[in-house]
DNA sequence: TTGTAAGCGTTATCAG
DNA sequence: CTGATAACGCTTACAA
């Protein structure tokens, strides 16, 4: 007899023949997984020796129908700048699908329909197909459309990075301003007093927090902040700009000694601007330092301090605060600032 | 009457609230989803009409429980490394998750349970729990244990790269040798006689590929290639030697005045070497050339020359394939090579 | 502690 | 072309 097109089960075992091989009731197999401590132990021992024999394993989609959980989370892609590609996409997803993969949950990676449509409605559709338990939102804007979005839907989600005040959420973020703050006094205790700042794309929270936590620090310790009048543009700043931005400022009447960048790519800019200007990289010369310590910071010569992120603590403590939701638990909406780590390289030390 | 800590249902609509809506049967609803035109057009608006209304979509675990399908494809995160950051996470995994959005298919994202782990543990847990109606790998070995285990389990499955011959598979891969030929052209072009390569880790095969692909093009242009005696170790070259290897060469004999890297981070290294030795990168000094585009191309100085993978279309064909296999199709096992693009810049015009 | 009965929301089968 | 009935595999009451 001939499979149809549609073969509703691919052979798997079932609670059925475990149930059957072990001697006991389907219900008993159930209560073996799920409530172990119901189950006599010797029973419990036949059951589990069955189980693994048979390679047993609960259909997903049955028991998320039945028990309502999906043991999915959704992650909501952030929209990618070819210019500037999004450090999460790599080692931050990667310490999400492990946090899940280590509470039983799966990840579940979705985009909206096209780079420029509406990402709540990709949200709705997953909500609406009740595929996810819960939603990991990253790169989360000051107004954000899909904070408000899942909140009115009732959705459990959190947040990498927050929105303005007045939008409850459960939120990890970085001290962002605490980060550039500490690169500040690494580059004092060197003895810079003037330090220069290349940023870019000022609207997102976290570049803003950046520039805000280098001038505050910079203005506590007496140090001259050294800043672009008009901040470099957006998200893809063509890198020419950058470097121009910075050639000047090294030309102008308070020439930096030391250049603090809001990501290891800009950094790369300044490197250029240092060297187009006829001075060294480096403690002797300029020091200059990066955000993010992405991979590229190891290769370059010297290499880069950086601001190195805490993705598998974030990764955790989204997950927590997510599944703390998903299960009810009643948890008041606040947030948490992660602290980063000075990676001092050769850029600077 | 409180609700459990389990809700089975979040309050979505049901089927059966939209077929009492529409005043029809459920199963109405269902062929209007699933077989339209087996529906009366006019009948069909109405049930339209109540859909949009009520906002209905089927709930994804209750119909893949009935019908076996799960609209879900499992892509098996590569490990990454630190020095060498896997670029498939970043441009290739959205343009998967694009092309699988298109199909009506969603993406999840698993990894091993740990670094070291067994990937083939993660891999059955996955289809014994039928999370998923077929699987994407990639970074594919030679020699490689996912794909005789999947091969085995029966389980449809794509690869982007292949192994060697004897195991049967549906690929997709780059042109890796004909990319790093079309390199040697260019610079052969550009009236480069002796060309320099700098690889790595030449034990993955597309690495391997590609230092192939260079030495023959310049064997049938008679140009002369210097490369390394002993090529630089692992994934994860520690760039000063890297380094050191290229300056190496450069005080060679046989000094190229251009020089192919295997990736851009590579590049990177070239670059450096080529600076110490008092030398300038471009076409009046040594050119460069780098091996996938990523953003970091556009931020040197000069801007560096790379192979471009067509990662969208790489997507696309990996997903027509697997879906192909899902649906039952017969297809012979056999792949395809997509052509790269040589995205020519400053380092080498 | 274990077995029995019911139902989660959907789709396939088969009458009308 | 429509509507009743059964079943997918599992878990949660409830009864034994």
């Amino acid at each position: 007899m001939p499979e149809g097109p549609h073969r509703p089960r691919r052979g798997a075992t079932t609670i059925e023949e475990v149930a059957r091989a072990a001697g006991v009731s389907r219900q008993t197999v159930s209560n073996a997984l799920n409530a172990p401590h119901r189950v006599r132990p010797e029973t419990l021992e036949r059951v589990t020796a069955a189980i693994r024999e048979l390679g047993y394993q609960p259909d997903q989609s049955a028991r998320s129908l039945r028990s309502g959980a999906r043991r999915t989370i959704g992650y909501l892609a952030p929209v990618d700048d070819p210019l500037d590609p999004n450090p999460l996409m790599a080692g931050f997803l990667e310490a999400l699908v492990d946090a899940a993969g280590a509470e039983g949950q799966r990840v579940l990676l979705f985009r909206p329909a096209a780079p420029s449509a509406d990402p709540t409605a990709a949200i709705d559709e997953l909500v609406a197909a009740r595929q996810v338990d819960g939603l990991v939102l990253a790169d989360v804007l000051a107004e954000d459309t899909r904070i408000a979005h899942v909140a009115r839907l009732g959705v459990p989600f959190v947040s990498f990075g927050r929105t303005g005040p007045g939008q409850p959420q459960h939120w990890v973020d970085i001290a962002n301003d605490a980060a550039m703050a500490a690169v500040v006094r690494h580059l004092a205790a060197l003895g810079h007093r003037r330090i220069g700042y290349l940023g870019a794309a000022e609207e997102l929270p976290w570049m803003a927090a950046r520039r805000a936590g280098f001038l505050a620090e910079c203005r506590r310790l007496g140090l001259t902040a050294v800043t672009d009048v008009a901040p470099v543009g957006p998200l893809g700043v063509p890198p020419s700009s950058a470097v121009a931005a910075v050639r000047a400022l090294l030309r102008g009447p308070d020439r930096p000694t030391a250049f603090a960048a809001g990501s290891d790519l800009l950094a790369l800019d300044v490197y250029e601007a240092v060297r187009a200007e006829g001075l060294a990289v480096g403690p002797g010369g300029v020091a200059v330092t990066g955000f993010h310590d992405t991979p590229l910071c190891r290769h370059l010569h010297p290499a880069l301090t950086s601001v190195r992120l805490p993705l598998r603590p974030i990764a955790a403590a989204l997950l927590a605060r997510l599944l703390a939701q998903v299960r009810g638990d009643v948890v008041p909406t606040e947030g948490v600032e992660l602290p980063t780590e000075l990676v001092v390289r050769g850029s600077s030390g």
